[in-house]
RNA sequence: GGCUCCAUCGUCUAUCGGUUAGGACACGACCCUUUCAAGGUUGAGAGACGGGUUCGACUCCCGUUGGAGCUACCA
């Protein structure tokens, strides 16, 4: 980068109405990488203007969402409202210098305009003339005290930029009608408050979602009317549900916390979240951070909508979990099993190689963390639950079944060290001497073991349930076994 | 309605005028195997439609159709 680059400056700007949403996390998500990747900053801003919707509940939930992506922003969170001031000031400088002008029309009356026109059929447009004012009648207004709203001049010609996606957008002015930047009880319109915040924190890309599109040459007046450099737009494609509509509640978990919860790992989270309506260009899907971030290219930005498929995020966390150490693992895992009632921190930090050891062996078969705990229960509790079906496919000739595993149960007994490899050794031949297939050992054993028909290899399974318990597990199930026959 | 954006397998995407249109998810089959996963191999599966431009269009242009967003003194 050459010495006179500009360090870019992006941001994210979410407004605290709702929990922190996948497609804003994911707006998030490319402004960090950006920020990342060219070496500039990642800022925040609440928009927090709506008074009545904003709530400091859901600016906790958008900290907490980030700060679970691990999407940290590199200077002081900057509310919106703290800034009205500012807003105002802008807005009144544009009056002084014609940019924008006082509309003493009462909001009644416009809503009223606007329902006639909808009863005709016709689209309304403000209407300038309506408020153009004569100075004399502007201070006879102003002298008894009579309310306005300041709205912008549209000026003649048109509006375009070359957006980093979409190349040149244009919109003619004529389209555009004179929007208000300051209600009339002072306070800033939504495109103002962007505009003068954008500037006062020297924002050099403007990276959002499409929707914004239609608000772009608004704002481009406005920095123009202000005075200012327009910063770079990249609009970045909408995320959909299942049936292409926007994404909503309707949809399922749409919160970024619902994923948290889910047991979805950050950073697989990240990775889904990267590739929808991005792509690197390679075939290479399962990325980490820093590829991530070396990676990242607003060339690679999509146009298209992108559909949320769970199904495809599910994958990509059983992937991450292939792949995260099971050191990082175990810390996210762990306070899981705790809640569950399976086990205490102090048990696990005590017995942390064979903890590492179960996940290790759990994950592969688990798409989320929440499939870990599911299959970690026999590992931890004394008893074991049975499920029913594979009671009945495993064990369904009680008789023999209790014989294979009453013999299966003095076989691993009588082993001098409780190790897989002798475990093996011993019901293989234990297999050949009663002529059956170990399948027809095994099977019944693992019902014993773990109560269901689906887990590790056995001999694993023996060794981490531990001699002991697994046992009594043996015991238990041929005297179960017995008194059915 | 108006304005703007968009259009490759069911889904996410590669292709930047010449390819048997490639990969991933999901789905089917097979292999591996004590089960389930994971993994490997493999199958089916796409350029919305109509015109141009060109020796040659998924790719460039126009139109049609379809979808989306915006259209507030919301953000």
């Amino acid at each position: 980068m050459s010495s006179d680059a500009v360090r870019p400056r992006v941001r994210f700007a979410p407004s605290p109405t709702g929990f922190l949403h996948v497609g804003g996390a994911r707006t998030a998500l490319f402004n960090w990488l950006y920020a990342r990747k060219y070496h500039g900053e990642f800022l925040l801003r609440v928009e927090d203007t709506d008074r009545a919707r904003s709530t400091d509940e859901s600016t906790r939930a958008i900290f907490e969402g980030l700060e679970w992506l691990g999407l940290s922003w590199d200077e002081a969170v900057v509310y919106q409202g703290a800034n009205v001031a500012r807003h105002y000031a802008d807005a009144h400088r544009m009056l002084e210098t014609g940019a924008a002008y006082r509309d003493f029309t009462p909001p009644a009356e416009i809503d009223r305009l606007r329902a006639e026109a909808e009863a005709r059929g016709d689209a309304f447009k403000f209407d300038r003339t309506m408020a153009e004012l004569s100075d004399a009648d502007t201070q006879a207004k102003l002298a008894r005290g009579e309310s306005y709203a300041i709205r912008f001049r549209v000026p003649e010609g048109v509006t375009e930029w070359d957006d980093l996606v979409h190349e040149r957008i244009a919109f003619p002015n004529k389209d555009i009608e004179d929007f208000i930047i300051l209600r009339s009880d002072g306070t800033p319109v939504y495109n103002l408050a962007v505009v003068s915040d954008d500037i006062d924190m020297r924002i050099t890309l403007v990276m959002r979602g499409d929707d914004h599109i239609s608000n772009t040459p608004k704002q481009i007046l406005l920095y123009r009317a202000l005075g200012a450099t327009v910063p770079q737009f990249a609009h970045v494609p909408m995320i959909l549900g299942a049936d292409g509509k926007k994404l909503s509640k309707r949809h399922g978990a749409t919160a970024v916390g619902d994923y948290q919860h889910l047991g979805l790992l950050p950073g697989a989270m990240l990775n889904f979240l990267s590739l929808l309506g991005w792509s690197t260009g390679d075939d290479i899907e399962v990325m980490t951070m820093p590829q991530l971030i070396e990676k990242f290219d607003t060339r690679g930005l999509q146009k298209k909508a992108a559909i949320f498929d769970t199904k495809k995020l599910e994958w990509m966390n059983g992937q991450h979990l292939a792949l995260i150490p099971l050191a990082d693992l175990a810390p996210i895992v762990a306070p899981a099993l705790v809640k569950a009632g399976y086990t205490t921190r102090a048990e696990l930090e005590s017995r942390r190689d064979w903890f590492h050891g179960l996940l290790d062996l759990l994950r592969v078969r688990s798409r989320v963390i929440d499939d870990i705990v599911r299959q970690a229960a026999p590992y931890f509790q004394d008893h074991v639950e049975y499920d029913p079906e594979a009671v009945n496919k495993q064990w369904r000739d009680a008789k023999s079944a209790a014989e294979i595993l009453s013999a299966t149960r003095e076989r691993l007994s009588a082993l001098p060290v409780w190790e897989p490899v002798a475990m093996e050794e011993a019901l293989r031949k234990l297999a050949d001497e009663l002529g059956i297939s170990g399948g027809k050992i095994f099977q019944p054993l693992r019902v014993a073991l773990v109560g269901l028909t689906v887990s590790p290899g056995i001999f694993e399974v023996l060794q981490y349930i531990g001699r002991q318990r697994s046992l009594a597990r043996l015991d238990a199930a041929v005297s179960k076994l017995s008194t059915e026959y």
